[in-house]
DNA sequence: AGCATTTAGTTTGGCTGTCAAACTATATGT
DNA sequence: ACATATAGTTTGACAGCCAAACTAAATGCT
């Protein structure tokens, strides 16, 4: 008999699972490529931020990296800031138009987060977001 | 002010990039690539199924999903079942050692679930459960 | 029954994302 | 001031991916 946190171990592999196929989804109507909508959640989450903690965040190397934010900056999405402080640090961060994609992206996930909780009481609600607060926090 | 429905969504936002972030350096600890282990895990969480079902739930194409499995052919860790029924289509199913991988990495998803949930009391967790479930049901 | 259409999977060619490693420029430490 | 470390870029090679052409088997139509 499997454990209630065995179910829930599954549970969030079927939530993961389906948020990622998902997102892949609503990222192949976009014309843009699963890492270039990731990078702009980021800085659109984050805020502009050094090349090499996107890269971290986004999870590829700095070489790749700049490539591809190359390529935003082709599509007028983001912008490189030059830093005084250290002349070596490069901020990436969302332009204009960078920013309006992102607001879209982000009120289609509302909308998913809509349907799923749609038979959610008020307090259901509160209460889940509780729960991912804390496990938020544990990761 | 955000609405707590805002605040849900974007818990939702960062325990997938969490999430994503985890699998991806447990992936890259095995050897194996992203598009492999999540075949792997699929054909654990599912069973045997044809080259068709398996592509849709991996998210490539029949002809990349080919080449993918020839590969986890030739690491012993899946078997190619022709269908008696049905001779053109194939099952794709876990070898024994396919199962170990499995089961090795499904642990490693429990400890992380125990990790997530370790200050939650068993109601807590029923609860979250059962929310998820809800959830996942409304995919 | 026989031929056309559909379906499952494979193969091929070309493109894109990725990394590792070499490289440039700037900052830090001794 | 000189060696070392760090941020980002460039380059070369490789892996994953798709679309399209292809094979083989099943289904549908007349």
């Amino acid at each position: 008999m499997k454990s209630t946190k065995e179910k829930l171990n599954h549970a969030f592999i079927e939530f993961y699972e389906k948020f990622s196929a998902w997102e892949l989804d609503s990222v192949k109507n976009s014309g843009l490529s699963l890492t270039l909508v990731h990078a702009v959640e980021i800085l659109g989450a984050f805020g502009a931020m050094p090349m090499k903690k996107l890269a971290e965040k986004v999870g590829v190397t700095t070489g790749t990296l700049t490539v591809q934010v190359d390529k935003l900056v082709d599509a007028g999405l983001v912008q490189r800031i030059p830093q005084q402080t250290d002349r070596r640090s490069i901020f990436v961060g969302l332009s204009e138009k960078g920013r309006a994609l992102f607001a879209e992206h982000d009120n289609l996930h509302l909308q998913l987060t809509t349907q799923l909780t749609a038979s959610f009481s008020d307090k259901e609600i509160s209460q889940l977001l509780s729960l991912f607060d804390r496990m938020n926090t544990k990761f």
